[in-house]
DNA sequence: TCTGGGGTCCTAGGACCC
DNA sequence: TCTGGGGTCCTAGGACCC
């Protein structure tokens, strides 16, 4: 989908199409209406605290304002950009039509998130070019919204292809092609390349995929191990044999939250176990309505130095009870030397297993 | 005035067992 | 003086993705 959260939001708000609006933040707050029924949006450049953009328009992105940007630092960039507040439950209800809108089309759906499918086309009759306006024809009826589609003969490719018309993008790709139109690209966006491989590769002089599919593999064996040095150097050709997962059980759910304001842990202590008791019990909430217990209990602290570190403890038995899991993070947190103030906490249950007990032992295992 | 929140996967090392 | 070879389970950290 295109810029997602944000065209969600540009469907609420028509009169902001075509100016740079970005998603995000902790503290923005949504639109008012003023006295003339006007309504009255917050701009970016006065955002104050600690939040993130989770979405722009392309319009922001051309002040240099991308998602994972600091609402800060974006509001020097674009400080009259238009800042609304995420609306989780109204992307999730859209991320569902939209999908369901291409299952009927296509049902070998593999889910990448809220935002961003795989589909297995094999099956169908109908050539490329024509089952793209078909699947964006069925999304934008569904939900009033373009994507972006990449056809080829694998998950990797699509990725890539899906990225390199957008927005409301087609792209066809066939493996020949990729000398020509692949390996241009930075190596960075392959999809597995992250910002550290990146770095390294340009420690090595290999920036854009094709100097990675020439590179001398003995020198990417070097710096990168066995195994990613041949993954990086079959992606580079543009081979992916990974099939499409269709179903896939949770291995963990977790909630973690960043403070306004570092907490010191002998100053803020009562405000640090109210936080900590609270994200126990989201977590708890979280399992019972999605009917899941678990048997790994983690948490995770970050300092004010960004320095992150986790503990984990596995218990004899899954559960999915607020007590039990403040117990067994408690027990992870004494294992923590807090010498410094905490940015962030998060509680993390994994081994999940599906629940077998029912509605009335939900509330039972609630505090 | 840096740097969200929810995930997955991989690696390395240690404990423990046969 | 020398200390195997597999295997499983677990923890911690880190890279990466949406």
């Amino acid at each position: 989908m295109d810029a997602f959260f944000a065209s969600v939001e540009l469907l609420s708000y028509p009169e902001l199409i075509g100016q740079p609006v970005v998603v995000g933040g902790r503290n923005s707050e949504a639109p008012l209406l003023d006295a003339t029924g006007q309504r009255q949006f917050a701009r970016l450049g006065h955002y104050v605290g600690r939040g993130v953009a989770t979405t722009s328009t392309y319009e922001a992105r051309a002040l240099g304002v991308f998602s994972g940007m600091g609402l800060m630092q974006a509001g020097r960039l674009a400080p009259d950009a238009v800042l609304l507040p995420a609306n989780f439950d109204a992307y999730k209800e859209y991320s569902r039509r939209f999908k369901q809108a291409v299952a009927r089309i296509a049902p070998c759906i593999e889910d990448r998130g809220i935002d961003e499918i795989y589909i297995d086309l094999s099956a169908l009759k109908a050539d490329s070019q024509t089952l793209a306006a078909q699947l964006k024809q069925a999304v934008r009826d569904a939900t009033g919204l373009s994507c972006s589609i990449g056809i080829t003969p694998n998950k990797l490719l699509s990725k890539l292809a899906s990225d390199m018309n957008k927005p409301d993008g087609t792209t066809l790709l066939r493996l020949e092609d990729v000398p020509d139109r692949i390996w241009p690209l930075p190596a960075g966006k392959i999809n597995g390349i992250g910002p550290k491989a990146t770095a390294r590769l340009h420690q090595l002089g290999i920036v854009t995929v094709g100097d990675l599919a020439t590179a001398d593999i003995a020198l990417l064996q070097e710096t990168f191990g066995l195994s990613y040095a041949a993954w990086m150097r079959d992606a580079a050709h543009g081979h992916d044999n990974r099939p499409l997962i269709m179903e896939r059980a949770p291995k963990s759910i977790s909630r973690e939250t960043t403070f306004e304001t570092d907490m010191h842990p002998k100053r803020h202590r009562e405000a640090l176990g109210q936080a900590f008791t609270a994200l126990c019990v989201r977590v708890a909430e979280d399992l019972n309505r999605k009917g899941y217990v678990g048997r790994n209990i983690g948490i995770k602290l970050r300092f004010d130095n960004f320095e992150t570190v986790t503990r984990a403890t596995t218990l004899t038995q899954a559960t999915a009870g607020a007590a039990v899991i403040r117990h067994a993070a408690g027990q992870c947190l004494k294992r923590i030397v807090l010498g410094r103030s905490i940015r962030l906490l998060g509680v993390r249950v994994g081994h999940l297993e599906e629940a077998e007990l029912e509605a009335g032992d939900v509330q039972a295992s609630l505090f």
